[in-house]
DNA sequence: TGAGTGACTGTAA
DNA sequence: CTTACAGCCACTC
């Protein structure tokens, strides 16, 4: 049986602007389940093609699942779509932070 | 069935 | 401001 939740957080990241970033936690409020920020990451491990699931980050802007996309590939995406990442972090993170509650 | 692990977060110090 | 701890859910062995 299919997962609406998955569903629903492919959705969603989906709906992130280009060289834009949203965190776990908020995807996972923004679907009404604030405390489902781990099962957002088991969402996106399964990682459809159509999922730009490299504007995920952590809370902190730390690129937590890099080991996941490959070596150095969620930053190079990042920085092509004009998102400047050092030390394994977004730069402005709170900046280019994308809020769907807010900009939906 | 229970213990361990993980692409997490909020709160406390 | 950063670091540390506990809580949270799903999956695997």
């Amino acid at each position: 049986m299919p997962d609406q939740f998955y569903q629903d957080v492919y959705d969603l990241v989906k709906l992130i602007p280009k060289g834009r970033v949203c965190s776990y936690g908020v995807i996972a409020r923004a679907l009404g389940h604030p405390q489902w920020s781990r099962r957002v990451g088991y969402a996106l491990n399964q990682c459809p093609p159509d999922v730009p699931a490299h504007r995920v980050l952590n809370r902190k802007g730390l690129l937590s699942g890099k080991h996941h996309f490959g070596e150095g590939i969620m930053q190079q995406l990042l920085e092509s779509e004009g998102v400047k990442v050092v030390d394994d972090q977004a730069v402005d993170f709170e900046q280019l932070f994308w809020n769907p509650d807010i900009e939906i």
